[in-house]
DNA sequence: ATCTATTGTTAGACGAGTCTAACAATATTC
DNA sequence: GAATATTGTTAGACTCGTCTAACAATAGAT
């Protein structure tokens, strides 16, 4: 099973990840500058997550993931893009709203209701409605305030065409 | 403006405001059973919010919000309510679930988010596709996993109608 | 090779929020 | 109205995560 982590040290698994996953070094300095920390907090970080396993690091050098560690950083990461990736599709808000609510709903959602949010994103990207998606129309919605037109209109002639 | 406060404070303004809500009487006790803390904890919160001018509670007796603090109160119930049913009636999740999640996440969520999380769910609720509404082919999806054959099948009817 | 700049660590303080233990006030019951 | 139960408070310890200040190691430049 997955370790139990803290808000704080999941943000430090994600940020190691991350810096692992943009082929940077991934050392102390970064890792603060990531998370807009000071170095010794990292430092202290590090020394928790060693001591379960979770990363290894010796004094002064490269910082890496576990495979536990890896792991846990993937679910992290996958909560995150998830989240992230629902506010600024399905929702149309703007990619850096999107990430720093991402960043701080992954560590509180329950799975259940992570996985509703994707299949809820998917759904509305594969249902289609005429030549216009949901997602569009949604927009239309939210630029107007009211639904557009061709909705309604759409309903007429399916009525019809059922007739 | 409103006083930015801790999710923990929060939380204590927001029972303090459900309890009142409810036409229990507001002490101590009550308080520290709805969020499950111990009773110095809350005297402690009590303490703080006080002396932010939010909260009026002479030792002993009952605990009251100033109107500031009401203020305050509204604004996380408000936020509570609009995730809790985003939660539920959008994405289908069980109402425990849903209130879990919605008291966590009141706290961290943007107002863009929560703005557009509303609209949102108006919008499904509104917006209709023939008889069936948006939420009840949701659900079928989420059921089979796949689009509702009458999805599909009012398209092309749709498409046979245009021409 | 030494000097300097950068990076990293250690030690220790601090704030927020919780807890337990002990005590104090209020309510209840006989 | 005294004994008891309940509720509330105070004091102080603890955890978590952050910080600053001081020191140590490594890297880079001359």
């Amino acid at each position: 099973m997955v370790r139990e982590q803290t808000a704080s040290m999941e943000d430090y698994l994600e940020a190691i990840a991350n810096l692992r996953e943009e082929g940077k070094a991934v050392r102390v300095k970064q890792v603060s500058q990531v998370l807009h920390v000071k170095m010794p907090s990292v430092t202290s970080a590090l020394k928790k997550l060693s001591g379960e396993g979770l990363v290894r690091h010796e004094p002064y050098g490269y910082i890496e993931l576990t495979s536990q560690g890896d792991k846990a950083a993937k679910d992290v990461v996958g909560r995150h893009k998830a989240l992230s990736c629902f506010f600024s599709q399905a929702l149309d808000i703007d990619p850096g709203t999107a990430d720093e609510d991402a960043c701080k709903i992954e560590h509180v959602i329950s799975r259940l209701s992570l996985e509703r949010l994707t299949k809820f994103l998917q759904f509305t990207q594969a249902c289609p409605l005429g030549e216009a998606n949901f997602s569009k129309r949604y927009k239309y919605y939210l630029e107007h305030g009211e639904l557009p037109e061709e909705c309604l209109l759409r309903i007429s002639k399916v009525k019809k065409a059922s007739e």
